[in-house]
DNA sequence: TAGGATTAGTTATCCGAATAACTATTATGC
DNA sequence: GCATAATAGTTATTCGGATAACTAATCCTA
């Protein structure tokens, strides 16, 4: 591949970041919430309550991330830790009520976000975007280089 | 749009996006690099000798970012400010030696980052996506949405 | 030409996310 | 059973990126 077309792509993908960062940024902005808060949130919502590593991996960020994360989250009210029962090391969290009703706006905003992004484009396109962009996402997942993690469980 | 199409979307944008940088944290690691400060780089390397002002908009992100990270580039040797003649508020920003041997390398890294990105994609798919993602991109575009800026110039 | 508006850049502060280094707990192997 | 490895989490620090607030220079207009 050259250069001109890596750079195309590499470019494209940094500021469709950006950008769905920012937008993100300023729909959560009214909630209170910084961008990042909104999947952990998410993510409590669709699994249940978790311990922290498993948060880290299903968000894909790291430990201190999430760490600092829940806090800042349990000290707006919107998450609760509690010590888990069989592993002294491990606290679980998990959402309180003030945390399930945010879910609920959140999943609006995550709507009209989505639906924002993706104006204009074909429906088959809008409806094989999420499968390319988890390829994408796959091939360069730095875990997967990682000797421990063989498959994605 | 219904909320599990919308996250799928969403959730894929955010990981694609944690992901890219993470990859390209580790390919510029070896070089001193840390991840933003190539697209700076490459601007400069593709535009010429710029001011501030101009590096923020083509990047897209905000001046006081460009600061920091024209400092800190500044401070390892690879670029050089020097007062702009025409207007004393500006400075324009340009490669230095060891900038554009950087740069040689660099644009490798970006080939070997982008063949990975796309790896088992169709050649179709691979060649629409840059302007799939500049689309995606455009449309969440919160500069577009400010009252002063009716137009992209 | 004097004064207000705009523009270029910086500083301070906040956040997500990362790595490195550390503590505390649990699991494992001899 | 005890020492070692692996795991859960935190702290400290770094970086990109954002906003808010500010200075300094330029522009524009009345």
């Amino acid at each position: 591949m050259d250069f001109e077309q890596a750079d195309a792509l590499n470019q494209a993908i940094r500021l469709l970041s950006l950008r769905h960062r920012a937008r993100a940024a300023a729909l959560l902005a009214p909630l209170g919430l910084h961008p990042g808060q909104e999947a952990l949130l998410l993510e409590l919502a669709r699994t249940g309550p978790m311990i922290q590593a498993e948060l880290s991996e299903a968000l894909g960020c790291e430990p201190p991330s999430v760490t600092l994360m829940t806090r800042k989250l349990e000290a707006a009210g919107h998450v609760r830790r509690t010590p888990a029962p069989s592993d002294r090391r491990a606290s679980v969290v998990e959402l309180t009520d003030s945390g399930k009703a945010l879910v609920g706006q959140i999943k609006r905003l995550w709507c009209a976000l989505a639906g924002e992004t993706v104006t204009g484009l074909p429906a088959q396109t809008v409806a094989e975007l999420p499968r390319i962009l988890r390829a994408l996402a796959g091939n360069v997942d730095a875990r997967a280089r990682r000797p421990h993690g063989s498959g994605t469980v």
